[in-house]
RNA sequence: GGCCCCAUGGUCAAGUGGUUAAGACGGCGCCCUCUCACGGCGCAAUCAGCGGUUCGAAUCCGCUUGGGGUCACCA
């Protein structure tokens, strides 16, 4: 049987990338045995409902590459497949379940259900007292008649057992007295996330359902909802949580779910903090799942092609920038120098970079940067030449003095304004200069640069500082600092 | 608090009864070098504890401890 995943976000108008991943193991789950991957929105939430939230939805699957075969765009034939286009749909399986006795009308209020937890013993928590599960048939008809509000609640077993399969956690077990009357139906006719997750999930042929282990707890609720209509249960993956990093009021680091409060681990927060959606993705897989041999770097091709179920595991994992920042830059590694450029072009045009200097900056870049968004800083020196301190001139490790510094500069000025501006002539000449005065390269090319540059460090060397300015306002530059000598 | 899950360096992790316990990030050091990177080499750092089972446990079992998740008319 081909295999079905679906992506079942809430329109919140955010997605981190704890969602992000779970989206990223559904895709390859289904796309590894060629299956199909869906999206369905679920939006059964009114209060909770973010304008333009689903407009987010596709834009980071798009961004992120990971197409889906069926969804409310494109639609597919289980639709519509956005819950509140579904709505017709849940209230007859509810009326069947209390019909056939395995659900039942609960008319108690919100008020009795608020005073009912907050009469629970400090420090425990206690679920609904089933208080309508057993109202006669004379209550119920005089509770209708008089349009009392009432949800539909499914009656669990009160004893035994639920086990369930987890692909990834194995054989789980949980008591049935632990588990609630939950709700189906809601006042407001709504079905609840549980319930318009099963139907859903069943009527549109979902074979694996993949999902955070949050609710390896929940699952079994689903399982007896699923018998309850003999229904086929579907394959079950839980995926270990990604978590984040935050610190308690009393100054100690505490690990938890990630979520909104954990700073900038939004999928588009990163992608606007210059991370590439291919590398978020690439480490993203990484956090739960490891392949077979060493390999780190992937594209969402190969992962595809090599991940594998089996390989996921159970504990959380903490999201790591640094990390992320290192899969970023191997990814800009990898890139061709057309990739390249349509990222670093704006950067370029802001520095003022000469076209022909674009294949001198890749290469002198491209080891150099994180993130592409630094370049605006490693180019900042062609901008900004002001007053520097002169002492940068001293400098121990390439043995250059202020006196050196002078000296060798008054030396190399006329040697640059003879040269063809070129970087191999320029540096061969510095060499030059160098060994004819038998001297430590270092001891040339430092002042030189850094006349040239105003500042200690630059991607590339003297040779390369000097090609970027130009000839005229090198040569600006460097008078500009002899004077000051 | 009940229930459920998890447990290899600071982090991500390989490992499925016999290994000097991979690799990566980060850290530190060295080399390369006109700076900073890149690259190369190296170092420090892990099987939570205690009991079993076994000729032999990171690997199997139990307990303890620690961490996490979950207990809504939210999803």
């Amino acid at each position: 049987m081909k295999i079905r995943t679906r992506f079942a976000p809430s329109p919140t108008g955010f997605m981190h990338v704890g969602n992000l991943r779970t989206a990223l193991y559904e895709y390859l789950t289904a796309k590894h045995e060629n299956g199909t991957f869906v999206l369905r929105i679920e939006d059964t939430d009114q209060e909770r409902y973010v304008e333009g939230a689903t407009q987010v939805i596709y834009d980071t699957l798009k961004l992120a590459g990971l197409s889906h075969d069926e969804g409310p765009d494109i639609g597919g034939e289980y639709g519509p497949y956005v819950q509140s286009e579904r709505l017709g749909l849940y209230k007859p399986y509810a009326e069947q379940l209390v019909k056939e006795g395995k659900a039942y009308r609960c008319f108690c209020t919100k008020e009795r259900l608020d005073e009912l937890r907050a009469s629970a013993p400090e420090g425990e928590v206690i679920g609904y007292d089933r208080h309508c599960r057993d109202l006669s048939e004379e209550e119920i008809e005089a509770k209708l008649a008089a349009g009392t509000p009432y949800v539909i609640r499914q009656k669990m077993p009160l004893d035994g057992v639920t086990t369930y399969h987890d692909l990834v956690y194995g054989e789980i077990s949980f008591p049935n007295e632990d588990l609630d009357d939950q709700i189906l139906l809601k006042t407001d006719g709504y079905p609840t996330y549980n319930f318009a997750n099963v139907i859903d999930d069943h009527t549109m042929g979902i074979t694996h359902v993949v999902r955070g282990s949050e609710y390896l707890s929940s699952t079994p609720k689903y399982n007896l909802l699923y018998e309850a209509f003999g229904w086929e249960i579907p394959t079950y993956i839980h995926l270990p949580l990604i978590m984040g990093k935050t610190v308690d009021e009393n100054g100690k680091e505490v690990v938890s779910k990630l979520s909104k409060r954990h700073g900038s681990t939004g999928f588009m927060d990163l992608v606007n903090e210059g991370y590439l959606p291919e590398a978020i993705i690439n480490y993203i897989a990484l956090l739960g799942w490891a392949p077979e041999g060493t390999q780190e770097i992937f594209t969402l091709d190969e992962l595809i092609e090599q991940f594998d179920i089996n390989r996921i595991s159970k504990s959380p994992a903490v999201f790591d920038y640094d990390k992320l920042a290192w899969v970023n830059a191997e990814h800009i590694k990898n890139m061709t120098s057309e990739e390249f450029l349509s990222h670093a072009l704006p950067f370029y045009e802001k520095a003022g970079i000469r076209p022909d200097c674009y294949d001198l900056c890749e290469e002198i870049l491209k080891p150099r940067i994180t993130r592409f968004n630094e370049l605006t800083d490693k180019l900042a020196f062609l901008g900004t030449f002001t007053d520097f301190d002169i002492s940068l001139f001293e400098h121990k490790k390439s043995k250059s003095t202020l006196e050196t510094s002078k000296e060798y500069l008054t030396k190399a000025l006329p040697v640059l304004e003879s040269i063809d501006w070129d970087r191999e002539a320029i540096s061969e000449a510095m060499k030059k200069l160098a060994e004819d005065n038998e001297v430590k390269n270092s001891v040339v090319m430092w002042p030189v640069r850094i006349a040239a540059a105003g500042v200690a460090v630059t991607p590339g060397g003297c040779a390369e500082v000097l090609i970027l300015l130009g000839r005229e306002e090198s040569l600006k530059r460097i008078k500009a600092s002899l004077a000051r000598l």
